[in-house]
DNA sequence: GTCTATATCGGGATAGAC
DNA sequence: GTCTATCCCGATATAGAC
């Protein structure tokens, strides 16, 4: 309750109440310093209340997995394909996931952390369905420009659009700590920074006219 | 012992091998989930003799740090301005900070997850001085790089910077998963990796001739 | 300095009343 | 379905012998 206010319903009795407890629990501290008796405390019931609904704590953990998952699944398939240059269906595609990524901070929170983490396997396999849906669209899209003849054909698809997840991840997981550093140099607004990340990758940092300095 | 030979020393008597011990454990899965009993195992050694030696159990894990971020401190020091352009000497500086990264796993683990989180006080300040040093190092290369005219003077310096080291970041985060799934397209190891970013940063996707698609 | 033994607390999980 | 009360275990931390 003393976290973002995305979600009031935490204290509202049966399964839903208890999900969503344990996800903003989950979210912040992660599995193993979350405690049941916390979660039944932050859902107005009880301990035994919680193994009635849910077989252990692990299987409590993988629902709550799961329903984060399928909330971004679904935001995914909401992006559609932008019109114009493929630089700019790139950069609303990226602004648009990152924008999903800011609204639903909990859910992205848990897939990434399960993502990164290297224990368990059930888990880990369901929050990667969803970080490599986001990287094969940009592949795609990136494969798709370099045929048209807008981006150049030298350059590794898969290893732009893993930049372009690394920016996107690496500020979501930055952005609670920088909100506390104003004098931060560039616009933290998450809709400017992608604009501005994507003029940088699509147009590089060197002044036009320049011959290529690292090769 | 059973992760990385980084350091075997963990299993020799005294205050280092407590150390190492803790270090190895406090890397792999945070504070919460490391017991002193573990740490006692791994440093063959018993509990009581850990706290002879320290206060309690977050005295330790702040030793720790102190001794990871002395140590990639150092490692920074001896990172030397290079010669050539400024695309050259800013990629010198990413692929020498990425081998740091990637070459001293625990440590990097260690002040990265303190440096996001957000709980604590008196840890997350020390470890978010390396990654600030990093980061002002990274601003100053590329303001230099504009006001010589290597570099177009309407990208944001510590923007640029921070996509530097989101993407070094990142791809610690990412290899150990990474490494598991060889199909990934690009090549995965560090020095390549940063070779490339920094050849995408500098000189854009976009086929040269082109305008600006995004603005 | 390093051990054995123990105190105390909080964790996950269950029995059984209602 | 939801509670009170409880079990068992492993956690941090300490006492006191050597």
């Amino acid at each position: 309750m003393q976290s973002q206010p995305e979600n009031k319903s935490a204290a509202c009795g049966g399964e839903q109440g208890i999900l969503d407890a344990a996800e903003i629990l989950f979210a912040k501290k992660g599995f193993d310093a979350v405690s049941m008796s916390a979660i039944a405390r932050l859902a107005n019931t009880s301990k035994p209340n919680i193994y009635h609904h849910f077989k252990n704590k692990k299987d409590l953990y993988l629902a709550v997995m799961k329903a984060a998952v399928r909330r971004t699944s679904a935001l995914l398939d909401a992006l559609e394909d932008a019109p114009g240059t493929f630089g700019q269906r790139l950069g609303a595609f990226s602004a648009g996931q990152l924008d999903n990524i800011m609204g639903h901070k909990r859910s992205t929170q848990l897939i990434l952390r399960e993502t990164l983490s290297e224990g368990s396997k059930v888990g880990r396999e369901i929050a990667r369905l969803v970080m490599g849906e986001v990287y094969n669209r940009l592949v795609a899209m990136i494969r798709q420009g370099q045929q048209e003849n807008e981006f150049r054909k030298d350059i590794n698809p898969e290893l732009a659009a893993f930049i372009i997840v690394s920016t996107n991840m690496f500020f979501f997981q930055a952005s609670p700590v920088m909100q506390h550093i104003p004098e931060i140099g560039f616009n933290q607004d998450h809709r400017s920074y992608s604009n501005d990340v994507m003029d940088l990758l699509i147009n590089g940092m060197h002044l036009k006219g320049r011959e290529n300095g690292t090769s």
